[in-house]
DNA sequence: CTGAAAGCGCTTACAG
DNA sequence: CTGAAAGCGCTTACAG
């Protein structure tokens, strides 16, 4: 901490007791107006600091949430961030933030220290390993403390708190729609294995609308890297006309892998990924995407979480799901 | 906050004095081993949370250290707070957050906030205007406060404090030999003229290697987007074979562009940015980079500022300079 | 080995 | 309008 001013200094200083120096500092109708400036000005001469620790201690809230990610070295989870942070400050509130790296152990000990060092409220978007091990125990338990959490983007199973996700299921089966119209009926669905097992609702949205279009759907999982074998395969013998890529990162590397080869986008195949940044955005040709509007979540996600915390909600738990968007770029092939 | 147990409350229900179960708890050697384990079963039993602000108004420190970063939506400030999160929390520590958004009024405002919540220590890498107008007052002072700041990558006049620069001077001259080795010598610097601002270092490192090789330098600034004609007509007239880019995202715009212009990489230009993620690594071709190593900025920086704290560091202020590495990839030409 | 007391920096009934 | 007292949840000399 350091060597600050304390309003017991002040009251000694001014020969005012601690109470009236308290009242004053926070304009208390009490309070003389001569004196209250009288504080404030000696207060202000003298660096005076509140500490809102102790303050915080006594009135019983701290302004204080916590954030826990898995990462923040996706152009996604850095925009929830930033959506996140900006409304939490102008509302009086402070981020504390902790990676959890996808892993459910680091998680777990985030939340326990956030619980320690005392939060108003969480928001979470669960790691790949909770989401797989459905092992929620650490975020139910938050509800015995009183502490309300929301969730954003990834859903994990039974905890009972707010939710924010977006229509992606929906806008997957969409694009699929929209590649079909454009010619395409070679369709696949690629994603690194990790990203597969958090995102199923896109491959779902996939599915459905191969399914219902009477094409046959097919995922080509890759681990880590290119360049991919299969898909080279798949490429020079034309088995492949439309690429749904799982995230932007496999969009983007895809992309790369395709015009490596020789190809053309979106001549021979089209692409189109997830999450709309500026990297789909300035990759030539650029990408046509899904966007998750990851500033709105985070915004949604901050709202809720306060209006929870003030009371402003009713009992039971609110779903709030964003509508995304799908970008036409120059990666995919346009219809009329 | 919530309804959680308190010391008092184990007291209660122990017979114990809440001295003994605070020692307990706190595994003085004073207390038998006994009560130290009913203590302590006993409130894990009853989800006993020791209340950490409580702790350190007590005990004056906050193991809180606060973060405060002009944009968290680029690669590299993204990957320092990794760099940051990771070590400070397994050194017990948490961090806040706070984005300037580069603004020095909200830097500002983050930094008194900061100081009224308590913070042990704060990491800053100044906003751009705080840069060009040099206002640091809110810097020095923390100095009075007797809090320890250390800054990153960009560097502030007079902060009497611990810094972390690196050699990208250096780096960006070495760059241009590389390029003229490899045949280069109509090479221009680009930047958006914000960040020309900022990454004067840069700079001064193409002008200086430019001027030694006897080479005409040539300084392009656009704003905010690209298309520019400007260089356009450059390109046209073949008055340009190489590009040192300012950012990443400078380098991967003009690439697009160049390649959008029908030129091609590296054969009639080259191109080399700054800022070494994934996303040059992935475009096609891929890009030449100078690696700032911002995790090892982000450790340096945690570290130098938990040694402060603890003392560790002599008097007098410590300037780091991490060597950055010049990544050879596609965009360039090569030289033997 | 255990406990009573004082105190960290604040706020807030309650009295005067 | 001002102040004395109690207390938020802890820790730490000090006494027993």
């Amino acid at each position: 901490m350091s060597g600050k001013v304390t309003m017991k200094e002040l009251s000694k200083s001014l020969n005012l007791s601690v109470s009236t120096i308290s009242k004053a500092l926070n304009n208390s109708p009490e309070i003389s107006e001569a004196t209250v400036n009288k504080v404030k000005e000696f207060a202000a001469l003298n660096n005076y600091i509140p500490n809102m620790a102790a303050r915080n201690l006594k009135v019983g809230q701290c302004k204080t949430i916590g954030v826990v990610l898995p990462t923040i070295s996706t152009p996604f989870f850095s925009s929830v961030l930033e959506g996140i942070e900006s409304l939490a400050v102008s509302n009086g509130y402070r981020i504390i933030l902790c990676l959890s790296n996808e892993l459910l152990e680091k998680e777990k000990a985030s939340i326990q220290k956030l619980l320690e060092t005392q939060i108003d409220g969480l928001i979470i978007s669960p790691s790949r390993e909770t989401k797989k091990s459905n092992d929620v125990g650490h975020l139910s338990k938050l509800k015995a403390f009183k502490i309300p959490v929301v969730t954003f983007d990834r859903r994990v199973g039974d905890i009972d708190c707010d939710t924010i996700t977006t229509d992606e299921e929906l806008k997957a089966e969409l694009a699929i729609f929209n590649l079909e119209r454009a010619g395409c009926n070679k369709i696949i669905f690629l994603a690194d294995t990790l990203d597969l097992a958090i995102y199923d609702s896109r491959k779902i949205g996939y599915e459905n609308a191969m399914l219902s279009l009477g094409l046959h759907p097919m995922i080509i999982e890759y681990q880590n890297r290119f360049p991919n074998k299969h898909l080279k395969r798949l490429l020079e013998s034309k088995s492949i006309d439309g690429i749904l890529a799982c995230t932007e990162q496999s969009a983007i590397e895809v992309m790369s892998f395709i015009l490596k080869n020789g190809f053309s986008i979106p001549h021979d195949v089209s692409v189109i990924g997830f999450n709309n940044s500026s990297l789909g955005k300035t990759f030539w040709p650029s990408l046509s995407s899904i966007d998750l509007k990851p500033k709105e979540q985070g915004n949604l996600a901050i709202e809720t979480l306060m209006d929870r915390i003030n009371g402003l909600l009713p009992v039971g738990n609110i779903n709030y799901q964003l509508h995304s968007e799908i970008i036409q770029r120059q990666s995919t092939r346009t219809f009329f």
